[in-house]
DNA sequence: ATAATTAATTGACTTTGTCATCTAATTACC
DNA sequence: GGTAATTAGATGACAAAGTCAATTAATTAT
């Protein structure tokens, strides 16, 4: 019977999935607090965190993928430069790029904040048992996998 | 197998969970790129946001909500009064409390706001056929049956 | 009554982010 | 080749966003 009225449907649909992006914006805001306690602020950890995970960003690719501001990240990766927290080498195919890469310093200072984000994880974690945990995962595969044509292009390097 | 490593197991549980985490704020970044181009900042939205969804929050209820500092609260709810958006009654049982409502110029401004939000989500969903968005929606809701206790407390105004 | 707590506000401040502009390098086009 | 447009990155100047400590007034606890 509800097919009967589809436009009411999509309404439903859009109002659900607001509901969930509230739930989630606030999950993912306790989530970040033990970042924030940190000497870096969430912009700081998020590019710190991009380039642990890969070597060879340039400031641009960052500020795309993080949709941050270039200036911005210019700014971030000076003053990770001048805490040897990273190291930007010219691109010798094309001069106008710096190619940025954690030092082992910079690994050394991530770590402990990586460890924080993976505790906080494993406590939302830890009430669930292993069949709820699995559940869990299959229903963020499902978002991702039927979100993701939206994403793409956004999103891409996750 | 897999069982005979439980903690490989939750690790990699984590990090598909953390992976997500990035993917949906990825999205969410999107999605709240129109409202930034609104006269009213993402936190400013966010208050509107739960004041037309229900009256008689407190400005100490919304800080706590909406995990954003209680003097910045003030300040918003001080221009939005200037503004005549939202009105302030004292709290006749508790007279240092001011009960906040949105002014029907407040839900005049918010309106285009809301639907602006409305279209960016039909947006992400227009690809998907209703089976799809059934499934969309079942994993949304598995998500937040799974994980609401953890976050009870500080969502349960949603 | 007095002390402790709580809601809201404000001044002063820091952090975070933006915008316009500049230089240098590259690419596109004739 | 030579010139024009484009792009990466950097920087000054600025605006927006958020924080902290202190204050006032009302309420609650003892």
């Amino acid at each position: 019977m509800s097919t009967l009225h589809p436009q009411a449907d999509a309404d439903q649909t859009v109002e659900r999935i607001r509901a969930f992006n509230r739930f989630y914006t606030a999950l993912l805001g306790v989530l970040n607090d033990g970042l924030l306690e940190s000497e870096f602020s969430l912009t700081e950890c998020r590019v710190l965190y991009e380039l642990a995970r890969r070597d060879g960003w340039t400031a641009a690719e960052l500020a795309k993928a993080l949709r941050v501001d270039a200036a911005y990240i210019s700014r971030i990766v000076r003053t990770f430069r001048s805490r040897s927290l990273v190291a930007a080498e010219p691109n010798a195919r094309d001069g106008r790029e710096r190619i940025l890469a954690l030092t082992s310093e910079g690994r050394a200072v991530f770590a402990p904040l990586e460890q924080a984000s993976r505790n906080e994880v494993a406590a939302l974690l830890e009430p669930l048992a292993a069949p709820d945990r699995s559940r869990l995962i299959r229903a963020m595969d499902a978002i991702r996998s039927l979100l993701d044509h939206d994403a793409r292009g956004l999103v891409e390097h996750l």
